[in-house]
DNA sequence: TAAAACAACTTATACGGACAACTTTAATAG
DNA sequence: CTATTAAAGTTGTCCGTATAAGTTGTTTTA
């Protein structure tokens, strides 16, 4: 029960301690690194393991030449989610398929613009379809993906219909995702999507959009879909992070 | 342009690449870091500090006294929501409260079990409650809150209403969340449902499920928030995590 | 006055060694 | 053959030292 915690850690906690105490408030500096070595007995090599971790949980801003600075009072909480592609953000069963039906150039209104994220009158390439499932035959949802013109010849790919988008994209490209905003509400069916799904005006969709930024922090893919009731939950699990 | 990459990265680097090159195969353990050190003609110091950046990037697994462990030939992406609380995994406006309407102990019966997770018969605490906005009065949600039984007496705390239930129990019961669940889908108002939020029948309702699991992974809360149309939209970033 | 050079200070990188703690394998005892 | 013990090997912790690189404020120079 009483295990023993190394020196690191130890450090760890009382500096964690002492910053959430308001020893050191937040925006002034820390003491330098031979001072608190002095004060707490260790090694540098120790004391900067201690500092580590506080920087990893958020408190402490390091630079080299500068003394550290005191950027939070307390730790960040931090929830993540892993996946190994960003596909994952929006997974379907494996027994469903995209079916493309529209593919056109389009540019954005006001309507499309506050919608998907992009300027007015920008140009991108659309591409619309439904996405089905097997066994009992039935539609899960429509889409409406947006991608730059630039990417347009992607559709021509043979396992277009297979792969997510922005994993072609990728792949082809080398534009990486390096941010994704999520955005799901509710909606009652329009006769446009109404007719898509095969429902009645007004019945209950799930709409989620989602917008997928490079490492430029430009927006270079939209998509947007639209489940029908009861065909579609969409899923998440968050983990508080594991100490460092 | 050409900037000189310190040691450890460029060993973390080479490293990486020779996992993804397949020369240590997933499952196989690593060479010692006394061989690595020779092999590179490095510190044991940098070594490690290189070994470290492999680990948190999922790629090895250390246990003292073993031998490291290849464990993935491709850094897994990891993208990250950051929080300072979990409140913010549903946020509402600041100028939004809740009223609470109903308090109540129940037992889970089939379809409650399956919609929040509990077993069939376990005890709840259930408050039922609207959420509003002030300044153009209006509903923004209804909102379910099951809670072990043991918490219930919280609902006294006079600054109950303001503050998220969760952060309450944390507080007040010392249990932390370690992971939480989130379930979104849409659903026709039910009669009940329409009644609260002052709906028709069949409107569209965003539904979100939030379910929160202590370090043992035991549930103890659960929340189903229903929110007309337009009323609520769920929001959400993911960022590609940096490197170490 | 403004820009450049310098000096002092701080953190970052890198080396080395020693011992502790843990795992695995081999040897031993029952 | 099984369970225990011992030994060897490996990673974890911790110390010390030295140099490089970046920041900041001061001094010098144009």
């Amino acid at each position: 029960m009483t295990e023993r915690l190394p020196l690191y850690k130890s450090l760890a906690n009382t500096l964690e301690q002492r910053i959430y105490n308001g020893d050191w408030p937040v925006g002034s500096a820390l003491p330098t690194e031979a001072e608190l070595c002095h004060n707490f007995q260790a090694s540098r090599h120790t004391l900067r393991h201690a500092l580590q971790i506080l920087e990893s949980n958020g408190l402490i801003f390091r630079r080299q030449g500068a003394p550290t600075q005191v950027i939070s009072r307390q730790k960040l909480r931090r929830f993540t989610q892993s996946f190994n592609s960003p596909v994952d953000i929006l997974s379907y069963p494996r027994d469903t398929y995209r079916e493309n039906l529209l593919e056109e150039y389009i540019e954005l209104d006001q309507a499309l613009s506050r919608m998907i994220g992009g300027s007015v009158g920008s140009s991108w390439y659309h591409i619309g379809g439904i996405r089905k499932r097997r066994d009992p035959e039935e539609i899960i949802a429509w889409s409406d993906i947006y991608i730059l013109p630039q990417f347009a010849s992607l559709t021509t790919d043979p396992e277009h219909s297979q792969v997510m988008v922005f994993e072609q994209i990728e792949k082809k490209y080398g534009a990486r995702i390096a941010r994704a905003e999520l955005d799901v509400y509710t909606l009652g069916a329009t006769p446009l999507i109404a007719g898509h799904l095969k429902l009645n005006i007004g019945d209950p969709c799930l709409v989620i959009i989602r917008r997928y930024f490079d490492d430029q922090d430009r927006l270079f893919e939209v998509t947007v879909t639209y489940h029908p009731e009861g065909k579609y939950t969409y899923s998440m699990e968050f983990r508080a992070s594991t100490e460092v």
